[in-house]
DNA sequence: TTGAGATATAGACCGGTGGTCGGTATAATA
DNA sequence: TATTATACCGACCACCGGTCTATATCTCAA
């Protein structure tokens, strides 16, 4: 066999984005080694040179997606002109264009995330995502309190309960992107319920007026299902579609 | 080797207690089929008569765990006398004082499913008993709407909130419990003020007065902790303790 | 220019895994 | 009693994650 030799770090990325590849496609259990470093066209040996076990690859997965997402909202971060609440709203918008406007194949990604199989590989990402977020949002709500803006005695608290509520969004949409598009409306309808609810829910937390925190706006999900589903023209496409299947 | 024949049945419960105990000990993808039949004293064959796979074995264990885990809050479920802040009170009552009240084994049980090489198990267990127990909430929360004790638009996702809640709540217990002694303290503070945080919330989703859920009595963390330490002498032993480890 | 590490790659090999299969003893049924 | 269904056995299998030895290629000081 002829050996390869590249620069190590695109090796490193390509590995990873091979993993990911399989890791979503399979599951992280289902998708063996041998699967992976065939897709990467590298030897055993080379792999266990860039990684210590499947594990620390999932880990080194789980942790380039955190930063990502975290690097997607360092502008709201570090916006000199946003109030804390503000910034909440504009890191829950955020979170909200990203369903919108992103590229299909993260839509992908999500959908993929949330299916049984990937339970493991989801979980790391999450806490990696958590650990990164955890105490951008504590230094939000705190901010708040100090201000007089927010009213809560357990700010860590409060900061877990919003990523809590922003995970079960996405967790929920999953769901009913799973289900049939004959049942689409009443999806759409159940989780516009669910999101006005934790709009509520945060608001009463943190001692605000109803109606201050915007996770997204009204019809937000609607948007959100259909420019998944990459049909612009509604749920009569939908329809079509799902007959033609 | 003799053959040995028994109720199927006790076959199948057997096999269930085996596999419970060494995927609790080991986690589930640790804990091999060989060890499970060696410790239930049977053959592959034998475990492929009862059990589909290995993963089949695994749902049967979650099926188990909700409900049993819904049949100890039958009562209250049942319970005639109580109106529906009553009855939501009584049921978060009732985990917080099975976790005081009920044998070490079962703490044990608790402190290994927040264990990391226990998540999948965990996940299926969380997935059973949340389908057994959203409904008997939803129930009592729908029932307080009507009474007009409760004010809310969404009772299946509060419902899905207070599952969130109490979890979380065992989520964070576990984690003080995994720090060390000398941090108890500190542990138990945290822990006592994010309880608090979850009664206020809950307050405020459902549209009622501050202080009107409970879930624990004000100091019921630092019982939970030392009860489980199997020191009833409080911290000064569980000092001592740590000093001779 | 050389040659001695350090680094990057290859792939045979290993113990162990979940799962299959052909067979057999026992229980139930007719 | 004959037949069928059930309960059980254990050898066997493909494949898994991981180890190891060998070797090709890079780096850089002498």
């Amino acid at each position: 066999m002829p050996r390869i030799i590249r620069h190590p770090e695109l090796r490193r990325e390509e590995l990873l984005d091979q993993a990911q590849a399989l890791f979503l496609m399979h599951g992280y259990d289902r998708a063996s080694l041998n699967d992976i470093i065939a897709a990467a066209g590298i030897s055993k040996g080379a792999f266990y040179h860039y990684f210590a076990s499947k594990e620390a690859l999932l880990e080194a997965l789980a942790e380039r997606f955190a930063r990502q997402a975290l690097a997607g909202v360092q502008k709201i971060v570090d916006d000199p002109n946003l109030d804390p609440l503000g910034r909440l709203n504009a890191l829950l918008a955020a979170s909200r264009q990203a369903k919108i406007d992103t590229a299909p194949e993260a839509w992908a990604l999500f959908e993929t995330l949330f299916r049984p199989e990937n339970l493991v590989l989801f979980h790391r990402i999450n806490l990696a995502a958590s650990k990164s977020f955890s105490p951008v949002l504590v230094e939000i709500i705190k901010q708040g309190v100090e201000d007089g803006a927010f009213r809560t005695f357990d700010p860590e608290g409060v900061a877990e309960i919003v990523m809590q509520f922003g995970l079960a969004t996405y967790n929920v949409t999953a769901k009913a992107l799973a289900g049939s598009d004959a049942d689409m409306d009443i999806a759409i309808e159940a989780l516009e319920k669910r999101v006005r609810l934790y709009e509520i829910a945060l608001d009463r937390i943190l001692g605000l007026p109803d109606g201050s925190i915007r996770i997204g706006e009204p019809g937000f999900v609607r948007a959100v299902m259909t420019a998944r589903r990459g049909n612009p023209a509604g749920p009569a496409a939908a329809s079509k579609r799902a007959a033609r299947d």
